[in-house]
DNA sequence: TTTGGTATGGAATATTCATTCCCTTTCTGG
DNA sequence: CCAGAAAGGGAATGAATATTCCATACCAAA
């Protein structure tokens, strides 16, 4: 068990060093040896897997003088060079302990940062697998129809959920798409659609233990005749419209911290969806 | 050759379909070729960057057995083999533009949802898995160690990244973290850092093409001697802290939509971590 | 315009590395 | 135990690729 020393100074890879190195003398470089340098940082993948000359055509250089640009930064040649960029695409296994030893602190130590990582990397993945094997596609669709053809879209979906309806109301501006968060301000959640009605949509976020308040605010839009499209976790789930359309999202959890990794994807994909079905 | 229906996804990849051949005939398979399977699957990474004779040498045969491997899994040779380790590596940014693009609109049909869906899908896996490759245990300890001393924790991340900084303190509000956005006022960005100080530290979320605004705030904050952690795509990027305290995230794009699966994932590592820190 | 120095291009050379081939060893069935 | 086949080892071969070197182009100062 390696001991993480409080105050040593920060890890510093070669590749670190090398665009430290690169950054010290980019202003002196000739031009061609610019021209390179540019290249390298914007696809440091090619010179680890590339070849003199396949770089230097992407370049648009001489294989000369890829190696001269090798030099110049301090290496004995090319492949020395490449060595570095290698280096930096193997894998490091980040540390695996079991998920057992994970959740059950020993020795009362803090639990390390990469074992933490590994639960949400492994969390998000599963949820993004379950919402792919579950997504339906002919739902999919019609959902969308659904939200395309609406004047104004409502979102909602409190605590949890906030966050990621915040970033479809992103994707919504980019794409000039009119819409309302329903609930950015308490306790004036049923103003914001004040002037919702058939011609228009929502949207509605709701995982288990379902809100009160988004289970309220989800019938008030239903008898306004808002049509109603529900991303939720369960068949029985308080938010499933009266018009059956409803998307099935699972979002596995590390610790109590449930992952929103499916829910960004779908909202993505229904934003896009939209923008494309309205052209 | 396998013919799939829709090539806009591949079910899988050359390298899951190797290892689906390897697992099919591996009952079958003399005892170097039994040895060289297991040191494959165990290491696949070797494969992508070593040599026939590196690999003979780790795995214990010789390099022509290394030969006869990759003709018996039905590669031309071991050249052949090896493109399909190293296609693994790569991080790709931009095929989805292509291949979409190619179905995008043939007939003035617009796209169908599901389309659409597993290009956002495809997206955040490889983002979430270029990010479990690259990333540091170590750094990942460092910036955790030096974002837990901090008395008020710092959030900078605009436009695209501001989902996810939302996200973020959205986790350390329910943690009871303290902390602070800035730039949720246009205009007010530098306020919100006044008495920000060393006993601080901010976290900086920035990739490409690098919001101007949010360099400047990002020389401001070191200006001020602010500990800062970075969260960017690009050795050379224009947010790399002078302490190199910086980690990588390389997030995919779908048809100029980029992913924030990798960074959601991180920020909810970097939350939970010091919390657990703190105790 | 000339001159000295530097940068660049391109071809020749050296090296590394995959591949092939053949001989030896190890299995397998009679 | 033997014959035949399969597997494995190792060196020779040839192709791919990095490196070196030199002629030429460029540029700045005289």
């Amino acid at each position: 068990m390696t001991e993480f020393p409080e105050d040593a100074s920060p890890p510093q890879t070669d590749f670190d060093a090398f665009h430290q190195r690169l950054r010290g003398c980019y202003a002196d470089l000739p031009k061609r040896l610019v021209q390179l340098a540019d290249f390298v940082t914007a696809s440091p993948d090619e010179v680890a897997l590339g070849t003199v000359s396949s770089l230097a055509g992407q370049a648009g250089v001489q294989p000369s003088t890829v190696v001269r640009f090798a030099r110049t930064l301090g290496f004995a040649g090319f492949s020395d060079m490449q060595a570095v960029f290698r280096d930096r695409l193997r894998v490091r296994n980040v540390a695996y302990r079991d998920r057992v030893n994970a959740l059950h602190r020993v020795d009362g130590e803090p639990l390390e940062a990469s074992v933490i990582f590994n639960g949400f990397y492994e969390a998000a993945l599963d949820s993004l697998r379950a919402l792919q094997a579950h997504l339906l596609p002919d739902r999919l669709e019609a959902a969308v129809t659904t939200l395309a053809q609406a004047q104004c879209l409502y979102l909602l979906g409190l605590r949890r959920s906030m966050p990621v309806i915040r970033y479809l109301s992103y994707l919504l501006a980019k794409l000039d798409i009119r819409h309302q968060i329903i609930g950015l301000e308490t306790g004036m959640e049923e103003e914001s659609f004040a002037h919702a009605g058939a011609q228009d949509a929502a949207l509605v976020l709701s995982y288990t233990a379902y809100a009160p308040r988004t289970i309220e605010l989800f019938q008030a839009l239903e008898a306004r005749h808002v049509p109603v499209i529900s991303m939720t976790d369960n068949a029985a789930s308080p938010v499933i419209p009266q018009s059956g359309l409803w998307l099935e999202v699972h979002e596995a959890d590390f610790q109590g911290f449930r992952s929103n990794a499916a829910s960004m994807v779908l909202v993505s994909t229904l934003a896009a969806a939209i923008a494309e079905r309205r052209g």
